[in-house]
DNA sequence: ACGACTCTATCGGAATCAGATATAACGGAT
DNA sequence: ATCCGTTATATCTGATTCCGATAGAGTCGT
């Protein structure tokens, strides 16, 4: 019985925006906080409690896993990387999200009347 | 603009879900549950806990409003439909996901998934 | 008039979130 | 060499949010 994406879907926005940062690139938690502000122009920040208590989480449920750090870097840095399976939930809901953004966008700019 | 939307964003998962199905068309709560469950083929439900609960908060924030019910309908329905300024914070959230959206899965590889 | 479904609503335990706090190593400037 | 702001991980706590159970009543088809 392979894991049930379900479970997991809807993703918390913690959640998301956690495995959209790891999805460019591998990152390290403070790096994942960055990358998270930068992304959505300073308008969405985490926590860190917000932050380590997912990453633990996500460790735990091997939707991510630690990576190994390169040589010379600072040395109390963890490195994180989706594994297989968490790219395949991201790219899930993902599909989610864009098939019902799509749809509602077609409908933003009118004002329908029910029937 | 004397409302700030980053106060409101990032949206929770069900206030997302029943703002997007208030999009496509005017609804009552019973309505808006199924619309969600459809929209998601069933992946994610709101409990009516959720709902209601989201319902009375968006009211009170001015996103959605009730809006009357034609003649002959149910009586016990009401209805709800996003106002202008709704609409806006949709479309916000919306323009940021899709930026975000758009880059990781430029880094994913797309394989799309159907339910 | 019976049962299945529709519809709004509240409750309480569980999960999630955000920010404060703690601890400490790093890097550059003095 | 030490000072200081930043980087970095981690935990704790109170508030918020979620969600299923429960309730109660109206509607519809048969």
């Amino acid at each position: 019985m392979t894991k049930d994406f379900n479970q997991f879907l809807p993703l918390s926005p913690a959640v998301l925006h956690i495995l959209l940062a790891l999805a460019s690139d591998d990152r390290h938690g403070y790096g994942i906080m960055q990358e998270i502000a930068r992304q959505s122009a300073g308008r969405y920040k985490l926590g860190p409690g917000t932050l380590y208590e997912n990453l633990n989480k996500l460790l735990e449920q091997g939707v991510v896993e630690e990576s190994q750090s390169s040589a010379g870097d600072d040395p109390r840095r963890r490195y994180y990387k989706l594994t297989r399976f968490g790219r395949r939930l991201l790219s899930t809901e993902i599909a989610r999200l864009e098939s019902v953004i799509t749809k509602a966008k077609s409908h933003l700019g009118i004002r329908p009347r029910r029937a």
